[in-house]
DNA sequence: ACCTGAACACCGTTCAAGT
DNA sequence: ACCTGAACACCGTTCAAGT
């Protein structure tokens, strides 16, 4: 069988949710394709090149929204990525670190920076999206590594509150308002 | 020569910050007290154990602040925990990593905890100290990968505003504000 | 264009045994 | 109490060669 770029990825994909990060080498992923480990490198340069095109990949299978005035776009984003993350094991950790790595991910903090700029947040955008970022990958790792945990009994199953991401989604965003009145 | 566990976490840190956390290996640990790797799992249980006690230990080296109204004692927790991390190569990434995996660095988040609940942001106060500790964790992992990866010449020097964490920190104690006057 | 086969230089962890 | 030596089951990556 011979493979493109594309399934290649597709691929990695199901054996990230189905397996995990850790369990996601690249030989275990050539097995799974029935293909030698060096015949990755064929498609990617390396692994991480490999890991960014997965996050890409992930980000975007989300239906991400582009209307309503900014304080409801911004929510709207950020609710869609913690979804399209959370859609995947491990999926909050592996776009998060491709993110910060700077190899790829880009699409939320551009969405996110469009719809600050929109609002009229000028200088304070850029920070502003890093900002919004850090506490969704945040919030959503400790979700994913709780969830993970719990379900392997390795510690007890201590429901954190539905509601716990809106509310410290709330706090980012009031933040926002505040400083953004204050500056003009 | 023979170790204490405190020896070999003292030496761990010298590794980190020396080489970086990708060549701190239980064998390059080994290797550089002139001993066998399976040797380490005398003084821990597994590498993660290990992390976690390389966290407390760079956690405990920083001067904890403990006086001042809520708003000025949170935001000099968060400005030393942000320190704290960055005084040690990918400091902020292992500190992370090893709260976010709950089997160490609590010492931030009980401390964050405290000086909220003694400024009366009772129910609200638990997902204050996590909103504000993605914020601190994620920009300073940010913040390293982008000095290593200029240091390293991969990417242009970028230089980051000085005042940009103080920017994202003031969003959120804003919205912190915001969000506990509106519950009252 | 896509893949094989073999090699290189590593990992974390276990375990019986030594002092 | 602390460590050795050897083994097990893995890694990512390179490279000459094949079709």
């Amino acid at each position: 069988m011979r493979y493109h770029r594309a399934d290649v990825v597709e691929r990695a994909v199901e054996v990230l949710d189905r397996h995990g990060l850790a369990d996601l080498s690249m030989r275990r992923l050539g097995a799974e394709l029935g293909v030698q480990p060096s015949a990755l490198y064929h498609h990617f340069t390396d692994k991480q090149t490999l890991l960014a095109a997965i996050a890409d990949e992930i980000l975007q299978r989300a239906a991400w929204p582009t209307s309503g005035d900014w304080i409801e776009r911004v929510g709207a984003i950020c609710a869609t990525l913690r979804d399209a993350v959370l859609a995947y094991r491990d999926g909050a950790e592996l776009v998060a670190t491709v993110q910060a790595f700077g190899l790829g991910g880009r699409q939320p903090y551009d969405l996110l920076l469009a719809a600050l700029h929109d609002g009229g947040l000028g200088d304070l955008a850029p920070v502003a999206a890093r900002t919004l970022l850090h506490y969704v990958y945040g919030h959503a790792v400790d979700e994913q590594t709780h969830l993970q945990a719990a379900a392997a009994g390795a510690i007890a199953d201590e429901p954190r509150e539905v509601e716990d991401f809106g509310v410290g989604l709330g706090i980012v965003i009031a933040g926002l308002q505040v400083v953004h009145a204050a500056r003009r």
